[in-house]
RNA sequence: CGGGACGUAGCGCAGUCUGGUAGCGCACCUGCCUUGGGAGCAGGGGGCCGGAGGUUCAAAUCCUCUCGUCCCGACCA
């Protein structure tokens, strides 16, 4: 492609609208452009990249027998209310009634679609294993779109889905789909981690999640460096180090008064000046959840954050929410910040850890007043679950040794094992090789195609622009003429252009009459890999220059060496 | 949906407090000049100041409403 022919509109400055360097990039790239809040064009070069992750996604589905279909985006409710999605889904799924009235969404994702296409097709065992994927445009009504390409709300997203006819054979189909994804972002260039996931709204029994490194990122990541273990925070847990300091010997229960005393550092602060000696870690704060509108109670170690989700999956819960202040006086007949589980006749969910604690401080469900000295005799809990959200520095829950790390990732790829959920809503059955009736098991296993060059862009830049990993950049090489004017110079650029593209190589000719410092600066910042610069002085010499956008090493190279040495930069990889 | 900010030329912004001719840089067009890291000179085009109401002799500027965009939070695969 020749530059002055193609559409890349670069700028100088970053538009406002873009905070995070891969949105800013991109727009400045010339790559993409918004129409809407979370909705965007793509142009030539930022479609060059899409087009080749896709590429890749591609053969590495292929390659792990996955075959490629085709579905609509528009979807009537019908199959949305059979798989009980319709209500459930909430505002992300954009609906919209057609002219007769008859309600429709667009995808925010298709397994209903499948399930449906699957169970009319599918009859016996033989027709399975089936792993079937489709890459295309989603639609989700995000509350929030941010960073460009990162949430947008409507994406680009490979999903596959895979029909089994039991657990066993969806497991070895979920392992070839880990070893694809491993591929495929290893073949994009990107430093990334598996890690164990929460399954979320999609719902199934197991999930990783591919995680690309990087400080932008939406998601937390714990893992360890000792023994491997990864997972995202949400589902994280650890081992926490027992506090040896509990006194083993039960002591009285006192009341105290602790006027306008309400938070955990607050009492520690109150109690330790002269009353008790007490540290965040010998307090238990009760937190009033109200889970889809019934109420409990939750008690934590001082010193411990909850974690939601893992509070949510444990309840079954649609909905999780903090009760206001309100509700807890109703609930508790005490001031909001006095809670404790001491009189309380709602059920009791403790974190684990405080299994192991003696002679702890609670609020004593009376404005300000707090108890010292509760013991679990006091009350009644009903479950001890693992609530606690991990932190920095926690011990892995899987080796004794290593410590957890906590770091930003982008979500790039998630599979589920789905199991039945699905199939059993929407009927999806089979016969097995007696006769039977069976319903199938189904896996599911997604990844952001946009969100995966923009993750790529947030791993690969500098102050210059974006430096793209070879196999997703939109061109290999870039020849750089330098004087337009020069007919040498020009004759010398294009004829190395064309014979690299005639050995199969995706390249870009800057042949337009700019001033070489154009296009010097338009050439660091779209990223190009590979660069050859075709300059009058050097062609005097008999060489022209190649460098990596990578380091920016400039080589010397003679004019008949050029083709070579750029093919043996592309067969390496770089 | 809660909190905050912003809408002025294609992009980045000033002007708004204190009402009185709509500006600057970049980009764009013409010419000269220049050609290894976003040059220089000269000339030029481009705006319903997001929209609608109101106050006023007069509104980009003050008031009300509305639409859009971005950030933080809640939410989310």
């Amino acid at each position: 492609m020749r530059y002055s022919n193609s559409l890349i509109p670069t700028l100088k400055e970053s538009p406002a609208e873009a905070e995070v360097i891969s949105h800013k990039l991109m727009l400045r790239a010339g790559m993409i452009r918004k129409l809407s809040a979370g909705i965007y064009s793509f142009l030539p070069l930022g479609l060059k990249v899409i087009r080749k992750i896709e590429r890749i996604v591609r053969e590495e589905m292929d390659r792990a027998g996955a075959e490629e279909v085709l579905m609509p985006a528009v979807q009537p409710a019908e199959l949305w209310i059979e798989s009980g999605r319709w209500d459930f889904y909430g505002k992300e799924l954009l609906r919209f009634k057609d002219r007769h009235g008859r309600d429709f969404c667009l995808g925010p994702t298709h397994e209903e679609v499948i399930t449906d296409l699957v169970r009319r097709e599918v009859r016996s065992y033989r027709d399975m294993p089936l792993n079937l994927y489709q890459i295309q445009a989603k639609f989700r009504d995000e509350i929030r779109p941010r960073f460009g390409l990162m949430r947008g709300r409507e994406f680009s997203m490979k999903d596959a889905y895979s029909f089994d006819i039991d657990d066993a054979a969806l497991g070895e189909t979920y392992g070839k789909m880990y070893e694809a994804y491993m591929r495929i972002f290893k073949r994009c260039g990107l430093k990334f981690c598996a890690v164990e996931a929460d399954t979320g709204t999609i719902g199934g029994s197991s999930s990783h999640e591919f995680m690309v490194l990087a400080d932008s990122g939406e998601d937390l990541v714990a893992s360890c460096g000792g023994c491997g273990y990864g997972a995202n925070i949400e589902k994280a847990k650890s081992r926490r180090e027992v506090d040896e300091a509990q006194p083993a010997q039960k002591l009285e229960r006192k009341e105290v008064s602790t006027p306008d005393v309400t938070s955990v550092e607050d009492v520690v602060g109150f109690l330790g000046n002269g009353i008790a000696d007490i540290t965040a870690k010998r307090l238990v704060k009760t937190l009033i959840i109200k889970a889809d509108s019934v109420f409990y109670a939750i008690l934590m170690q001082g010193d411990d954050e909850l974690n939601e989700v893992k509070l949510t999956n444990f309840l079954g819960a649609n909905e999780l929410e903090m009760a206001n202040s309100e509700e807890i006086e109703k609930v508790t007949g005490g001031a909001q910040g006095f809670s404790g589980p001491v009189g309380l006749n709602i059920d009791i969910i403790a974190d684990v850890a405080v299994k192991g604690m003696s002679n702890f401080v609670t609020g004593a469900n009376k404005k300000d007043t707090h108890f010292l000295n509760v013991n679990l005799g006091d009350f009644s809990v009903r479950d001890f679950v693992d609530l606690r959200k991990v932190r920095d520095g926690d011990v892995c829950p899987k080796c004794e040794s290593g410590v957890l790390k906590i770091t930003r990732g982008i979500e790039v790829g998630h599979i589920f094992k789905l199991g039945r959920k699905y199939s059993e809503a929407l009927k999806a059955t089979y016969l097995d090789n007696s006769g039977r009736e069976q319903v199938i098991t189904m896996g599911c296993y997604g990844i952001g195609i946009g969100r995966t060059a923009a993750a790529a862009i947030e791993q690969n830049h500098d102050d210059g622009g974006i430096i793209f990993p070879l196999p997703i950049a939109p061109y290999e090489v870039l020849v750089l003429a330098l004087n337009t004017k020069d007919d040498a110079v020009m004759q010398r650029a294009y004829a190395i252009y064309e014979e690299l593209k005639a050995k199969g190589c995706d390249v870009l000719i800057d042949d337009r009459k700019e001033r070489a410092g154009i296009k010097f600066k338009d050439a660091d910042l779209i990223g190009i890999p590979i660069r050859v610069v075709v300059g009058a002085k050097k062609l005097a010499e008999g060489s022209v220059e190649v460098s990596l956008r990578r380091d920016r090493e400039k080589t010397d190279v003679a004019v008949e060496d050029v083709i070579a040495k750029v093919m043996s930069y592309i067969d390496t990889r770089v």
